[in-house]
DNA sequence: GTCTATAAAAGGATAGAC
DNA sequence: GTCTATCCTTTTATAGAC
């Protein structure tokens, strides 16, 4: 087998237990066991368990931000120097909209882990520093009624948002509720609503 | 020792290390360890491990939706038919706020985490379906211009943003940002956002 | 690169003394 | 109610054959 597919195989099934059970509670056994391989190809190819989650989120988050700066500078390049809030919102969350998409829907709940596991949240978003600050950069240019730590708070708020959209368990009613949103149209909602939130204090035209 | 003092010292230790290290990665013996005592206590006292888990959550959540579902009926009596949407995210949010507010930043983030492991998410949330069920009904008549579904999903944005908010891991940036909003501050600013999030799409009057 | 086999440690749970 | 001692399972990690 190619080195890549087992690589891939390992990190798909990974994820796929990560965000069923919890990452702390995977063990690399269960891993192995649903992708029928064996505990010493993780430590081949990852060299640790650390190793490997880092690479899970890192997988997804990479192609996501790249999206993200690339529609950042399309903006600063189109729409300068004011850029719409609501275009910002969207630069901010629609690759990841998009790049789940098509995603089973344990896979996307990884995202939502990623901001409230204490041991990943650090070292991933360390890597990730600097796109979050050009964007806040651009939010505050786009609300310039709000001071930089208004504008830190409330972006992560929508990002606490955006892992409720992605975690797909809707916690406020994890129940037996029939009618759910189609995609398109929830994330049509988290846009009007953290857009709406970015806007709060605006001051009328 | 006394009974309860036991049970609320396992309690206060599973309660820190769950938000440090995470739920699934915290074990029996790390708990026992910090705390002075042994592992047969807490098999004594709970029962299981998973027993334990569900009591450290809902140890806290019991009174705090108990203090909503108070706000829920003042507001109904006092202000029906029409409660403002403002007073509905604060009787929602005000007593997370302050039933977490003289507690130390670990055990805030453990709210974060209960809408995002999923061992947890399940089992606690459907002992306050009710409760959420009352509000969801409070924020339809609070906000006639959206339907049902609507009015779920933008609850459960609300929930992923104060999960941000305790969890004081400030997604966005986790590294050396220096200025910090006062906790009364920035849970101003997670009402205003929310309050704003609500009521996006709302005909002008 | 992938496997089996195994080492060494840590996990949850229970029995029985006090 | 709390402890020690113990059972059995599972874990991470490594060594070495193929």
């Amino acid at each position: 087998m190619n080195t890549s597919d087992t690589k891939n195989k390992i990190l798909d099934t990974a994820e796929r237990l990560f965000a069923r059970q919890g990452i702390g509670a995977t063990s690399l056994r269960a891993i192995v066991r649903e992708a029928g391989l064996n505990v010493a190809a993780i430590h081949y190819h990852f060299g640790s368990r650390e190793a490997l989650v880092l690479e899970v989120f890192n997988r997804r988050l990479k192609p996501i931000n790249q999206q993200r700066v690339a529609r950042l500078e399309e903006l600063e390049q189109t729409r300068s120097p004011a850029i719409p809030l609501n275009d910002l919102v969207r630069a901010f969350l629609e690759p990841v909209f998009s790049y789940f998409y098509d995603q089973p829907p344990q896979v996307r709940g990884l995202m939502a882990r990623l901001h409230t596991e204490p041991d990943v949240t650090r070292p991933v978003l360390q890597q990730y520093h600097e796109i979050l600050q050009r964007f806040q950069g651009a939010f505050l240019n786009a609300a310039p009624w709000l001071n930089p730590e208004q504008v830190r708070y409330r972006m992560s708020f929508m990002i606490g948002s955006m892992g409720i959209m992605l975690s797909g368990r809707h916690p406020a009613f994890c129940g037996k509720n029939g009618a759910r949103l189609k995609p398109e149209q929830l994330f049509e909602e988290v846009i009007q609503y953290n857009t709406a939130g970015l806007s709060a204090g605006a001051p009328k035209k």
